[in-house]
RNA sequence: GGGAGCAUAGCUCAGCUGGUUCAGAGCAUCUGCCUUACAAGCAGAGGGUCCGCGGUUCGAACCCGUGUGCUCCCA
């Protein structure tokens, strides 16, 4: 069959994708061999593919397909992530769009949409990652709110609850007044803002007319000057000189003309603003804190979707942004304001809706997870569970030895509802369902119960932090919940090999699996963690959907290819590091397609031709030669996987394609049009083509694949998705070193030819040394071939009116027709000898060096012995070619 | 404010436990080639004060200190 042109990966990557899939080769189901399991981050169901998940999943593909050529039953879970913030946000939109409001639903009502939506558009990043030819094992695709799933997630509520980790209790929370929820700590993102301190005066008098100059007031710096509606006490510093005379009188709140308390505490930074603290404990974690201590009451001036409440007295129902505008003319035009200046201070913004955040008291469900994070950090730190690049370790550390309580209620609809029942005075029970509730309530309230009325329990209506179900993960998509006694998979899967992910959420997710893993099953989820770069821009900025920098992943597979995608995101990821995309690369990988089918059109020719039997060594070194350098690049390649260098191993085994088996092996072999081919090297060659396409397959598995069809008819079943390497870990170096002396020689004569303008045809003839002659034997068949020499032969005695030239230790020559100018030879020939002399003389100081005799080590100072010496046979060399020139 | 990391060719980065045949790769650039697998290619070449300064050492791109610039995490 003829082959195309150019590679079309069109044309095959859909077919070869849907053929693994049908033959069932991604399902792992225990066996007898070992196991490599992942388990992939689960992607938000609202996402869709972009550079981040290329890269994440390109590299856990990488890793799992070369697992499956070292001959393990891998085993890679694929599944999605309910997302409650961001999924619930979508439904929200499109409801809006159909012009219904969340609020005119009923729970179960909106729970039907969000389903919908969820079975609509929440497997396309699934589907996405077929295209990219993710060997995901489907028939195990999980969802954290599948039934089993979420059972075992209000299981474990329920257990930690009876273990008394969690609670629920008022506390100063994280407040997204967009999606009215609370959030976590880590789900906050701190921006620095321009902003206005504005200074704020209190008088000591209730009311009249302020316009006129007094001093009867102290002033206030403030950046949130909506937040004076609340405040219920002034702080200053007790050794505030200013300020002492003024502790334990009353000011009051300027426009309501509250009377509030001048506290003392030494809290305050007496330089920073005027060193009066303005106390609003309802709308400040420090405040809050000072509140307490000082036993002031709190006025919480806002309502949770951000407007002011009536307990603000003023402004009440206006958002707090336009109130922070008015206040300020308002509080100016009442001659409270003293002035006004530029400042600028972090804020926090949601990371779900980017909304700035207010601190806000709630009553909220915790989680202590003091007694979960020793153990987790243990098996960290003593690399139990390694991770990749260990740099992060002591991020992980920093972050579980000032563990806080986790905050895991958050006020929406879609997720797992908190297992928790209220009757009408507010007591409650933890249930898994509302009979058990009803039970458990009877026993833990026995005298309420005597006169309810019937359903008089509501359960509670929040649902849980997506990352409380996500923790379970590598577990859960095992069915550890259903079956925690002899679960024969969980056994064999559990604990994963390797966690890939991204180092923002190691104390999301990572932490927390750790953690779970260890409670739970008292094992470790994972044993090695390997921790993505970012992937930046060209600009270096992180890609991300808010800057629409991200280029479009599925328009990019259709124009270059999967191959030539996964080829650029990976060539482009060192372990570790952040990598910038360029698209640059993702051409490299297409055109390195075209050389690998290009090749093996070559192939297809070489197989055609008629056959000749020799197998002396000179005619089949380059067989002997490329399995040794096949060995070698093999065990690199296994060494830089282990290390997670991927891009250095795709790096070694483009240009061992590239470079040693297309530039030259197959060169070498090559025979004229009309000349037979010899048959150990043919075969030979099909062979380590057949060998290089197993070790580009996890990186390019269409391509590959592909390929290893089109070298020869394949019986049903034969593919390459199912092939094993084994690494020979024997390296012959004596060969590699004659091939790179081959490689040289011919190097050096194609420069020479360069230099002497004649035509890489022109013929010439080649001597080499006579002394060297036994090793350079086996090479001189190539060598005559690929130099276009009329014959090699070796000589002790320079050659007249031939050209001379220094390889490695060898002085050629050559003589041709044509007539020669020796002087770009000479000019390099002197360039050489500088550098050798120069370089002797160090060599010679250090081995001078008694210190350096005494203290470096043996092998060091051979090492330097050896180098001297050659030094001084180049030297010798390149001055007997110059006398000949 | 606390912590971590980075700075090597025009660009993106390798460079393991300090030892000049070690200053490297890819891309980009320049030169010559439509050589019967590949011009999306072949052959060859040029290009660097290894961020500045100081120190340790017989010896520093590598170790230590310091300065500068950038990035990230935490508060």
């Amino acid at each position: 069959m003829a082959l195309s042109k150019n590679y079309i990966p069109q044309e095959v990557e859909n077919q070869w994708y849907e053929h693994w899939v049908n033959k069932g080769y991604f399902h792992s189901v225990p066996n007898e061999k070992p196991a490599y399991t992942i388990v992939i981050p689960p992607p938000n169901v609202t996402g869709v593919l972009h550079m981040g998940h290329a890269l994440n999943n390109s590299v856990q593909d990488v890793l799992l397909r070369y697992a499956r050529l070292k001959g393990f039953n891998t085993c890679w879970v694929p599944g999605t992530d309910h997302a409650s913030i961001a999924t619930e946000a979508k439904v929200v939109a499109m409801l809006r769009e159909q012009g219904i409001d969340k609020n005119s639903l009923s729970r179960e009502e909106f729970l039907k949409y969000a389903w919908e939506w969820k079975e609509k558009y929440g497997g396309i990043i699934l589907q996405q990652l077929k295209k990219l030819g993710c060997a995901l094992d489907w028939n195990r695709t999980a969802f954290t709110m599948d039934e089993d799933y979420y059972k075992a997630v209000i299981d474990v509520f329920i257990d930690l609850y009876k273990k008394g980790h969690i609670y629920r209790g008022v506390k100063m929370i994280n407040w997204d007044p967009k999606a009215k929820t609370a959030l976590s700590d880590e789900e906050v993102n701190h921006k620095e803002v321009n902003s206005k301190l504005v200074y704020v005066r209190y008088f000591f008098e209730p009311s009249g007319d302020h316009r006129q100059p007094t001093t009867d007031y102290m002033t206030v710096a403030t950046v949130r000057p909506e937040t004076i509606l609340g405040d219920t006490a002034i702080c200053v510093h007790p050794d505030d000189e200013r300020y002492k005379h003024l502790v334990g009188k009353t000011c009051y709140v300027p426009l309501i003309n509250r009377e509030i308390p001048i506290i003392a505490d030494d809290y305050i930074d007496i330089e920073f603003g005027t060193g009066c603290l303005k106390v609003t404990p309802a709308h400040d974690i420090n405040d809050y804190n000072l509140g307490l201590k000082h036993k002031l009451p709190v006025i919480d001036t806002l309502n949770e979707d951000g407007t002011m409440s009536e307990a603000a007295q003023l402004y009440i129902g206006e958002d707090r942004f336009d109130v922070r505008k008015k206040i300020i003319e308002d509080l100016q035009a009442a001659g409270h304001i003293e002035k006004i200046e530029d400042y600028k201070n972090q804020v926090g913004f949601s990371e779900r809706t980017d909304v700035v955040i207010e601190p806000r008291l709630s009553m909220q469900w915790w989680c202590n997870m003091e007694s979960m994070a020793k153990p987790a950090l243990d098996v960290v730190m003593n690399d139990e569970i390694k991770f990749y690049p260990p740099k992060f370790k002591n991020t992980y550390r920093h972050w579980m030895e000032n563990i806080k309580d986790w905050c895991i209620s958050r006020q929406l609809r879609w997720g797992h509802r908190i297992p928790a029942w209220y009757d009408a005075q507010g007591n409650f029970v933890i249930a898994a369902n509302e009979e058990d509730a009803y039970k458990t309530y009877a026993e833990k309230f026995p005298d309420q119960t005597q006169h309810a009325t019937p359903n008089f329990l509501t359960q509670d209506s929040d649902v849980l932090d997506t990352w409380f179900s996500s923790w379970l993960w590598p577990m859960e998509v095992f069915g550890w919940n259903k079956n925690k006694d002899s679960n024969a998979e969980l056994d064999y899967y559990y604990p994963t090999a390797t966690l890939v992910t991204a180092p923002e959420i190691i104390f999301f997710w990572v932490a927390r699996m750790i953690m779970a893993g260890l409670e739970y099953r008292q094992q470790i989820p994972f044993k090695q963690v390997y921790f993505t770069g970012i992937v930046r821009d060209k600009q270096g900025r992180k890609m991300s959907k808010s800057l629409g920098n991200s280029p479009d992943l599925l328009d990019m597979i259709d124009n270059f290819g999967a191959d030539a995608v996964r080829f650029g995101v990976l060539i482009a990821s060192p372990a570790g590091n952040d990598l910038l995309f360029d698209e640059s690369g993702i051409e490299q990988g297409k055109m390195f397609g075209n050389k690998l089918w290009n090749a093996l059109k070559l192939l297809h020719i070489m197989n055609e031709k008629e056959r000749c039997e020799d197998e002396s060594e000179a005619v089949i070194f380059p067989s002997l030669w490329f399995e040794q350098r096949l060995n070698e690049v093999q065990m690199l390649v296994e060494n830089d996987i282990k290390e997670f260098k991927l891009s250095e191993a795709l790096k070694k085994i483009y240009s061992l394609i590239w470079d040693d088996y297309c530039s030259w092996y197959l060169e070498w072999i090559k025979t004229a049009q009309d000349q037979p081919i010899n048959q150990y090297n043919i075969t030979k060659a099909n062979f380590f083509f057949e060998e290089l396409m197993k070790l580009l397959h996890p990186f390019m598995p269409f391509i590959t694949e592909e390929i290893y069809h089109q070298l020869k008819e394949r019986t049903e079943g034969d593919d390459l998705v199912q092939q094993t390497i084994c690494v020979s870990n024997e390296i012959n170096s004596v060969i590699l070193e004659q091939a790179e002396t081959l490689k040289n020689i011919i190097t050096a004569v194609r420069d020479v030819r360069v230099k002497q303008n004649l035509k890489p045809k022109d013929e010439i003839a080649l001597f080499l040394p006579e002394v060297y002659k036994s090793q350079l034997q086996a090479i001189e068949n190539v060598l005559q071939k690929q130099c276009f020499s009329t014959a090699v032969a070796y000589t002790a005695e320079p050659i007249p009116n031939a050209i001379s030239f220094v390889v490695d230790k060898l002085q050629c020559y050559f003589t041709t027709e044509k007539e020669i100018d020796n002087t770009q030879q000479i000019e390099q020939l002197k360039k050489d000898l500088a550098y050798y002399q120069g370089f002797l003389i160090s060599v010679d100081k250090k081995l001078g060096n008694e210190k350096f005799v005494q203290n470096a080590k043996p092998e060091v100072i051979e090492g330097e012995v050896k180098k001297k010496n050659d030094a001084l046979e180049k030297i010798r060399i390149i001055e007997e070619s110059l006398t000949l020139l």
